[in-house]
DNA sequence: TTGTAGGCGTTATCAC
DNA sequence: GTGATAACGCCTACAA
């Protein structure tokens, strides 16, 4: 079923069927009415793929994520995805792994497909390998970065003061009488530097001795988060208070805390980072920085509409994180 | 840059460039040789959209999915994006949402990016309208059902026998001496109408008294599995175990059980459906019955790689479910 | 071995 | 108002 098939059946031209379609003006009302009717008999479906060709626009947009089982990723594009489709916009979620070459295939994907646009969720994708494969081949389209940013004409970056929620973490958990802190995070994204930094800074800040503060690194998972508690207590039986700059490690935290017959929060107090949904599962519940998903993702598909449909845009933009209390803290 | 730009640059016309590109017999070495250089120098890549048009297929293939936001659902997902990638296909996830017109909305899309293939993940859309609408919209291509199935002649169903997996649950709880026994499902899907229907076979079966066994409505939610918990709490304070049609729900009726005081699982047992990640993150750790995911994406993509090439297959397959025991039961 | 011509389904530019 | 015609980028007979 195509348009020339709708014409045929109409006695017209394709073209006048096409202009229907379109909702273009310029033609009389008889003739309208007269193909849209078939084509509403005919249950005809424009075909999004020659339509792609003929406008040079495919009316895709990719969005790359290290991980959509991770539940704070997944809701980033869960939110894009609904934003952009009521604009005609089909959403390419890509899983793209944690290796480099693999980022940069999913990247050269993009350009096979000839997306319209293309979001990166996660300061992971703040890397050279990355910055490089956009500049061969995502050039002349615009690329927004969630939580991340690259210096690149055609990029995008919404960032979250991630440092400062930390110091914000550190700040909160010393004011209620915890200094001996643990600090726990995964692999060393730009993202995650920031957030040890920020951890340093403000123990400094507080003046909590060097000897009682301590980092850890653990990778994206409540039974990593369980085998790293379980060291921190027996490295420094002293420790008070826990950082983790995921939900999911805290998570597994907890759990190793309970099993150690540590009383939560009055013996050691716990933050995680996310505000995920995980936080609600757990007991206790999880106090967590609020990075500003919701927002996040609400800037990035507004971006890159914006950029879409020719309109000026910031080139970065900074968001703040809050703290959301709940009863690790 | 497309294959006439690299036919001019080596001097041989656009067909020999396809010929060299999809690998195709029939040339010179040096031809072969001249233009493959070039390929990658000028960093050449073939337009899908534009391969699409002309071989009538566009190797992307839908993954409808009522909430992706829902662990469960996007590992289905996931899994069948990386069977399909190194294949050359391209997942479009899609949220399509509870109401049927979004599902059936979601079904349109598919048809206008012409997919050339979909999968239906859950029972939730074993319905008529969607029935209707892959009748109208995708009656040529392979449809892969997970956990459901339609009668149409070109779609496949994965299904899973929960009936037998929740009477399974429901011995278990009575062979550990809890008897009255409540049942939290969400809405009425085909599956959970068969969950229902096992709950009451196999308490009918162990000679559970009607008086002792309750059936309960609770939506998807952590925070709809605490509340139903208490009101079931309130309603029948004999109860001695429960089985949630849906991990989320266990994890909130946890809290509840824990709020109220009850020991799990010496006073109550607690049982979920999904074996999902949630599990392992509530306290005490949720038993729950394993229903297949994994192989249930396997089976759902090597279905789908297989009808794409061309070959036979069965129109239905039957998976079975364990039980995965952990501190609830 | 290589090239020409036509087609995939749609849109845009001009004529009429 | 409407309709040829070409173009989008690629592929596949068929011809040379």
């Amino acid at each position: 079923m195509t348009i020339y098939d709708i014409a045929k059946a109409a006695g017209v031209s394709a073209c006048t069927v096409s202009r229907v379609i379109n909702g273009k003006s310029g033609m009389s009302e008889a003739t309208r009415e007269k193909v849209q009717k078939l084509l509403d008999e005919y249950g005809y479906t424009p075909n999004e793929t020659a339509r792609g060709l003929a406008n040079k626009e495919t009316k895709l947009i990719g969005i790359l994520i290290l991980d959509i089982r991770y539940t704070f990723h997944i809701q980033i594009a869960y939110n894009i995805q609904s934003e952009l489709l009521p604009h005609g916009y089909c959403s390419l979620i890509l899983n793209t792994g944690h290796s480099d070459e693999k980022k940069v295939e999913a990247i050269r994907l993009m350009e096979q497909r000839r997306v319209d646009g293309v979001v990166l969720v996660g300061s992971t994708f703040e890397c050279e390998s990355v910055k490089n494969a956009i500049k061969e081949s995502l050039s002349d389209i615009p690329v927004v970065m969630t939580n991340g940013y690259l210096p690149l004409p055609n990029v995008h970056g919404i960032l979250v003061n991630e440092k400062e929620g930390i110091e914000d973490c550190v700040r909160l958990l010393v004011d209620k009488g915890h200094h001996k802190l643990a600090f726990v995070l995964p692999n060393s994204t730009r993202s995650n530097l920031d957030k040890r930094e920020g951890f340093q800074t403000e123990m400094e800040r507080q003046g909590v001795a060097r000897e009682s503060q301590w980092i850890y690194e653990a990778s994206t998972s409540v039974e990593d988060g369980y085998q790293i508690m379980t060291k921190i207590l027996k490295d420094h039986p002293d420790v008070e208070g826990v950082v983790c700059a995921e939900d999911l490690a805290a998570v597994g935290a907890i759990r190793a805390l309970h099993d150690a017959g540590k009383r939560i929060p009055k013996e050691i107090a716990l933050i995680g980072v996310d505000n995920s949904s995980c936080c609600e599962m757990c007991y206790p519940k999880l106090s967590s920085l609020n990075n500003r998903m919701e927002q996040l993702s609400n800037e990035a598909s507004r971006i890159l509409i914006d950029c879409l449909q020719g309109r000026e845009n910031p080139e970065r933009i900074m968001l703040y994180c809050t703290i959301q209390e709940r009863e690790t803290t």
